[in-house]
DNA sequence: TTAATAAAGTGAACACTGTTCACTTTTCGA
DNA sequence: TCGAAAAGTGAACAGTGTTCACTTTATTAA
């Protein structure tokens, strides 16, 4: 958190900082214990006392207010997972640490994730978003975390670790698919992961062990020969 | 759709049925187009011609109508996966199409499946749900759909394909956790799997391509004994 | 310091939502 | 045919996001 404010700027913006700020504390806070359905403006304004119109002032729709919420939460989640990608570690456990990571960042704070990734395009929307090509998409908050994906992949193909034969955005996807679904189902269906009838183990030993079998779908395979390129 | 109404009730309850179930028709045709932001009991009822407290008299709330829509659509999305499951095809194939097909499925009703898996409990309510039992969630339809797939996973051990190592129920998680994450970017990232730089490609071959990685991830290891994690 | 201007904040209203309830109308069995 | 039960209704309640004319406060220029 950045509780300071920069004395460079006139009182006044410095003032309609921290009033803003303490608008996104609040639903912060509130949508992170009771999610989207305990979010009003009314009650917003109650917290921070002030009345509902002047929410409006800060922010031009509750739908803008809570996309605030979810980029600083997605940026966060991808802080995370840059942090562990950047760990000098064997590849195996970079890679294994990079998944659990983003699923128990996720995890961490269900209604924000589950949120991030919330709203249903319209057809007409969907085909208007297929005229982006890759170089606007790398550029989305979204498109970001998806490189770091991209290029684990690349490393771990460069290292013989990962199938060269497949293509590095491919793979990438389903990496992503895969964590993602973990994470989304244990938010949704937390009956499952600790679940019976194999020994109870703690929730955080299936996302390894998860991950590592998503690591093994792209390993080189058995039979393929593999040449001995040395790892660059 | 049966909609053929039983002779052997009294006129009443069949018009009773009637009259829901065009409530429900509606409900399935706006929810289906719009989702639950376009679903409100005022447009049901002008929808059926009938004034909004009617709704109540069959429907206990918004919240009991839409757990049957969403109910009805699971039942549908299993049985198109039991319907592949029982096909007399080669394990791969019958594999890679369960994934395929309940993919496929998800992806055509967007709105339904998501909200199928729209429910975040609280952290009581997940305590709570801890307690019962696998013998009470196999009965639920979730259970129901995970037992089709701890079968699978078991099928393909016994055949030699699965590793044997694996416990099926977490082996059976991670299929759905690979496969529902897949379903679930499809939906709400339709920016990606059709992205380039790679050639383009029709949806459907990344789907069969994902199914592909997910099930070389349970495979029998190369030769050497995997490392740590996955075979524990 | 004062006057003019811009910004901040407010309360009432609008149009919407799910839901309830007293009420009327219709249906159906005794 | 009568009476009870079921079906259906309109108005209302409490809640929502949002707007807008309005007042109050703060900032800037003269």
């Amino acid at each position: 958190m950045d509780t300071d404010y920069p004395s460079d700027q006139t009182p006044a913006v410095r003032r309609r900082q921290k009033v803003r700020d303490s608008i996104l504390a609040a639903a912060e806070r509130v949508f992170a214990k009771e999610g989207e359905s305990g979010l009003s403006i009314r009650r917003l304004a109650e917290e921070i006392d002030y009345s509902p119109s002047a929410i409006y002032k800060y922010f031009g729709s509750k739908e803008e207010l809570l996309e605030e919420l979810k980029e600083a939460f997605f940026d966060r989640l991808m802080a995370q997972v840059d942090r562990v990608a950047a760990l000098n570690l064997d590849f195996h456990d970079r890679a294994r640490a990079c998944v659990t990571t983003y699923v128990a960042t996720a995890v961490e704070r269900p209604h924000h994730y589950a949120a991030a990734f919330s709203s249903i395009p319209t057809v007409e929307e969907a085909a208007a978003r297929q005229n982006l090509g890759w170089e606007d998409f790398i550029q989305t908050s979204k498109g970001q975390a998806f490189k770091v994906l991209v290029d684990l992949v690349e490393d771990g193909q460069a290292r013989g670790v990962f199938d060269r034969t497949l293509e590095p955005v491919k793979a990438a996807k389903s990496i992503w698919a895969s964590s993602h679904g973990l994470a989304l189902l244990m938010i949704h269906m937390p009956v499952l992961p600790d679940m019976q009838p194999c020994e109870a183990q703690p929730t955080g030993d299936f996302v390894a062990f998860h991950a590592d079998i998503v690591m093994r779908g792209l390993a080189v395979p058995a039979s393929t020969p593999q040449q001995n390129g040395a790892s660059t």
